[in-house]
DNA sequence: GTGAAAGCGCTAACAC
DNA sequence: GTGTTAGCGCTTTCAC
C-alpha cells in the first residue's frame, strides 16, 4: 500500500538541519519578514537538500484557510448542446491566477435545475471551506445559487454580462456595447435588413445582446423591424428554425446576427440547405467565439467574450482583495472576431 | 474579514451533545463498526441538530490521506485547435466517481511540451498529496510524465487506447477494433476506394486507428493502397490539405476516414469548396465524436470514445482498488455514431 | 462497544 | 530577529 509520508521531511527536520527553530522555517516558507538574509539562505538550503514541501493539510488546519478557490459554473453535461469552450476558458483563467498565487482550484459544475442545489453547495462549502468563490454566469444571475453562496459568508466574485454600474464583487464584460458594434459593422457593410435570433430567454445575458442589437441599429440609422427578430432557445436546431422563418419572408434579411454561435451554426446550416450562399447572399454572425465558430463552413464571424481573463481577474480579486482599487479594471472588454461568414452585400 | 470557523461545530461539540466520546462520534461519521444502534442514532441526531461537518484539513492531517483525486490531462489551452469535449468528458466521469465516494477532484492540465513538467508535477504531488492519479491519454504514453508519476509512488490509473493486453492499472478502449468496424461499415456501403487521413504521429492513439483501418480493409477483402493514405497533423487545416491531395487523384476515393473529427471537418470543408457533394459523391467519417461533429454541415459520422466512462472507472479503481477483480471491465467499448456524412455510393 | 490520550505538521501568539 | 508554547480538529493506538 502507498504511504504518502514515506520520505517526507517536516518543518522539524528542516529546522534541525538549518540549526534554527521551526518558527523561522515557517517564516522563510511563508515569505514573512524578520529573517536575516543569512538565516534565510541557510533555511532555504536545508529545504532544498531535504526536498521539503509543506503539508497542505497541516497548514490549512492551523491557519484555518484552505488555500482553495472554488470555481462554480453551470454544469455543461446537464445540457444537450455542449458549451464547452466557455467552461474551459473559465478554468484556464482561474488556474492561471491560482498557480501564480499558489492556490488550488476546485471545480464545481452545478446543475441549477436540480432541486437540491442549495444543499449541494452547502455541503461543498462545509467540506472544502474554499477561501473564495468564483461564480460564473449564468449562475451569477440565479437567486437560488447566489443566496446559497451569500449564506456561506465566503467571499465571492461574480462573472457576468455588462451592467450600467459594476458592483465591487463582480467582473463584467461590455456585451451590450459589443453587440451594438457588431450590428453597426454589418450595417457598414451595406446591410439594411439585419435580423436577430434571440437566445434562451432565461439567461439574462441574452437580453443584453438583444439590447445591443437595437442600439446598433439606431446608431446606424436603421429602424427596428420586429419581423426580423425571432426567438430561439440557444440550440442549433432553434437557429435552423429561425433561419427558415427569416429566409421565407418576402423581403428576407441580408444579415442574421444570432445571440450565440450554436444558433448561428444552425442558421448557416439552414441557409446552405436552401442554397443560400454565405456570405454572398447572407451574412451570419454569432456570439461566443466557441470552438465550432472556426470549424463550421464557412467559419463564423463572432464575438469573443474574455472569459479566461474575467475568471483570472475574479480569482485575483479573491486572493488579494486590495486589487480592487489598484491595477486592472473589473470591466473586461469583448472583441469582434471577423471570419468568412460576413461580407458586403453582393 | 471572513471567518471560516464562525459557527462551526466540532467533534467535541457533537460528543458532548450526544453524551459520548469523540471517538464514538468519529466512528459514526466514518461508518465504522462497533457502535450500538442506539448510540449511533443519538450521535446522528446531535450531528444533524448542530449541523456538524467534519473539517477536511483536520481529517486529512490525522489520517495522512487527502481525499483528493488528481486528474491530469494534456493542457488544451496549449493547442491551437481545442479538443475541449474530451477534457470535459474526463472531468465529468471523474467527478461522478468522486461525488459518489465523497472525494474531491483536482484538475491539472499539463503541457507536456514544457521542459519543467516533471518539477511541476512533483510540486503538485507534494503540495496536494492526492490519494490517486488519473492520467489521461495522450499523457499516459509520454515517458517523461509517466516516470514523474511513478516516482511519486502515488497510485495511478492510466487511460489509454487499446492494447493487446490490458495492464491492471489502466482503463482502455477498443479503438483499433472500432476503426476496423468503421472501415468495414464504409465498405459495406459499397465503397471500394476508402482513404485514410492519419493524425499527429506523436500520439500513439493515432497509429492504433490506422491499424484498425488496415484491419477493416482486409476484413472487407479490400487491398491496401498507399495512395489513399495521407499524413495529417490532427488539425483542421491538415484535413483540408489531405482532402485536396486525395480528391486530385485520377481515381479519387469515394470515402475518407480521418483519424479525428477536426481533420474530418477539414475534409468536408475542402470537398464542399470543390463542389464535391457529401455524402452523394464522398462519404466522410471522423473519430472522437467531438461537439463539432454534430455542428458542421453535413453532420459527421464519427466514433465516440467512452471518455467519461473510462475516467469514472479509473477513479473508482483508485478509490477502491478491490474493484479490480469484481464488477466492471477495464476495457470500455467505443461506438460508431452514424450521421449525415456517410452513405452508399451514388 | 466505548473511551483516554497521543499525536498528525503546521501557524499564531507572545516571549526573549 | 528568533524561539517557545499552544493549539487547529481530527484519527489512531490501546486500554477497558
Amino acid at each position: 500500500m502507498y504511504n504518502p509520508d514515506a520520505t517526507r521531511a517536516t518543518v522539524d527536520d528542516v529546522a534541525q538541519a538549518a540549526g534554527v527553530s521551526i518558527k523561522t522555517v515557517s517564516r522563510v516558507v511563508n515569505r514573512e519578514p524578520n529573517v536575516r538574509a543569512a538565516t534565510r539562505e541557510r533555511v532555504e538550503a536545508a529545504i532544498t537538500s531535504l526536498n521539503y514541501r509543506p503539508n497542505a493539510s497541516a497548514r490549512n488546519l492551523a491557519s484555518a484557510r484552505s488555500h482553495i478557490i472554488a470555481l462554480i459554473y453551470d454544469d455543461p453535461s446537464a445540457y444537450e448542446a455542449p458549451s464547452s469552450g466557455y467552461v474551459l476558458s473559465l478554468q484556464e483563467g482561474a488556474l492561471r491566477a491560482c498557480r501564480a498565487a499558489n492556490r488550488e482550484l476546485l471545480i464545481h459544475p452545478c446543475d441549477y435545475r436540480s432541486r437540491k442545489v442549495s444543499e449541494e453547495l452547502q455541503t461543498l462549502f462545509a467540506q472544502t471551506r474554499p477561501d473564495g468563490i468564483v461564480l460564473a454566469a449564468p449562475l451569477s444571475n440565479m437567486p437560488k445559487i447566489v443566496n446559497a453562496v451569500k449564506a456561506s459568508g465566503i467571499p465571492c466574485v461574480s462573472l457576468s454580462p455588462g451592467r450600467a454600474k459594476v458592483p465591487a464583487n463582480a467582473v463584467v464584460t461590455n456585451d451590450q456595447d459589443i453587440c451594438a458594434e457588431m450590428t453597426a459593422y454589418l450595417a457598414s457593410l451595406g446591410h439594411q435588413r439585419i435580423a436577430f435570433v434571440q437566445g434562451d430567454a432565461k439567461h439574462k445575458a441574452v437580453s443584453n445582446r438583444f439590447l445591443g442589437y437595437l442600439d446598433g441599429l439606431s446608431a446606424s440609422g436603421l429602424a427596428r423591424n420586429d419581423h426580423y427578430v425571432v426567438q430561439g432557445d440557444s440550440s442549433i436546431a432553434s437557429g435552423e428554425r429561425g433561419a427558415e422563418q427569416l429566409l421565407s419572408l418576402p423581403q428576407p434579411p441580408t444579415a442574421i446576427f444570432a445571440a450565440n454561435d450554436d444558433m448561428a451554426a444552425g442558421v448557416t446550416r439552414a441557409a446552405l440547405r436552401r442554397g443560400v450562399r454565405i456570405p454572398d447572399d447572407l451574412s451570419v454572425a454569432g456570439f461566443d467565439d466557441s470552438p465550432l465558430a472556426q470549424l463550421v463552413f464557412p467559419a463564423l464571424t463572432s464575438i469573443r467574450q474574455p472569459s479566461a481573463a474575467m475568471a483570472q481577474r475574479a480569482t485575483q480579486l479573491l486572493i488579494n482583495p486590495d486589487d480592487i482599487d489598484n491595477g486592472g479594471s473589473n470591466v473586461v472588454p469583448a472583441s469582434i472576431v471577423l471570419r468568412e461568414s460576413t461580407g458586403p452585400i453582393a
